[in-house]
DNA sequence: CGTGGAATTGACCTGTCTCAAGAATCGTGG
DNA sequence: CCACGATTCTTGAGACAGGTCAATTCCACG
């Protein structure tokens, strides 16, 4: 299950790693054939069934995280015992980041909602490069600056507004960038936890979507979008 | 109304900057005497009345600012033209890190919401210093990893939950790491765009919090709060 | 087939929104 | 210093969206 890869073949760029978001960063860029042969950390690659956890909330951050393919989702946890998804991550993302900080720990639970394919490599790794590597780290600072970005837009457009405008919200960003407007849905309940919304009301609004034809089923729980009416009614 | 001291005044330590949250990082603590002569952009000082702009979505961020007292809100706008705030910045407290990326734009409107009086220096300055500083560079990445903690707060305390939970929470929050639990409550309609409620909904738990002793006013709005109940109502 | 979990749907109830009308507070200018 | 207009805050009454609880259907899987 865990697939175990040197830098070296990571340097190489070959496969797998076509996707990975770092490696078209310059973090690997700027290293001299030789100084591979120091590092011999392995950068693993993992494969995460749905339902599974790549980390806890708490767990010692000392690796970061980028997702080949699938969906993650980043749940908090309230005292009473309701969650919420605070963050979804999806191909090219990188997860951990909280691992920069020395000695720091996750701040989520970050949980596979699809068969995912994740690459881990130490904290450490980019702690050490950064600093000195002024194209990683301006790369850095433009993840940290998007991860806030999202943070804020789960905020103003996902807990905002009555269920039946998150929800068109909730549609249309996650076919946003996207050459289709194909999409397939996440489980009512998840859909509750990231809206703030209980399970029978995204059930409810869901149903509804199909009815008015906002939602066509293709293949079982894949879906097209009416764009320009779901965009109606995010704006309402 | 606006104040100029030149670098090396900042250097010195003296009178306002005592409060300056990155007097006490390392900034300036890598640089040489001479290094201050070649540093011509001075660093400005701003007091802000309520109600007043430190900064628009979408300006070009070319500078970044730390606050020494009073309190500003970051706010984002939808579409429909409601505004929810995403954010509170209070002394100490960084505003404007989106500089750090080359060409970028402030992501919310920063607002007085008291008399607040602000320090701003250019985003450049970080920006050539951050890489070669390594001191420098793990607070920016601690301050950022600071907003992105405050973000998800957001999300699962604030915006979760009843409107009575919220509140709590909110005065909770206010207080959190004050010696005292004395604290000045923001506007109702504040309030209403902080935790995604109505103004009247907001007025309404708060008189009922004062009812309940939950809340009790010492000054013409100033509260002293009733920490462990407020607890008891925000994990409910 | 039978079983367990998710999705759907219904009926009812309650919290919050909406609209509207007073009360209080603040700033301003006389 | 006071009076006035403008906000903001408070409070009420009614409507409605969404929550709650429960029953049913659907579907994947052994």
């Amino acid at each position: 299950m865990v697939k175990s890869v040197t830098l070296r073949e990571a340097w190489s760029g070959e496969a797998d790693c076509l996707n990975c978001s770092l490696r078209t960063s310059v973090l690997f860029a700027g290293l001299a054939e030789s100084d591979f042969e120091q590092i011999h950390d392995p950068i693993d690659q993992f494969t995460l069934k749905p339902g599974t956890s790549l980390y806890r909330t708490g767990d010692a951050a000392d690796h970061m995280f980028t997702v080949r393919t699938g969906v993650l989702k980043l749940v908090q946890y309230l005292p009473d015992g309701s969650q919420r998804i605070v963050r979804i991550a999806r191909t090219t993302d990188v997860l951990g980041l909280e691992a920069m900080l020395e000695g720091g720990t996750y701040q989520h639970d970050a949980i596979a909602l699809q068969p995912t394919e994740v690459c881990r490599f130490p904290a450490r790794l980019v702690r050490d490069l950064g600093c000195n590597n002024p194209d990683l780290h301006r790369e850095l600072i433009s993840r940290w600056q998007r991860a806030l970005n999202e943070a804020d837009a789960w905020l103003t457009e996902l807990s905002t507004g009555s269920a039946r405008q998150r929800i068109a919200r909730l549609l249309l960003r996650l076919v946003r960038d996207r050459e289709s407007s194909a999409c397939q849905l996440f489980s009512r309940e998840d859909m509750g936890a990231m809206l703030g919304i209980t399970t029978e009301t995204a059930s409810r609004t869901i149903a509804e979507f199909k009815r008015q034809s906002l939602l066509v089923e293709t293949d079982p729980n894949r879906f097209l979008l009416d764009i320009p009416n779901l965009k109606r009614i995010a704006e309402g």
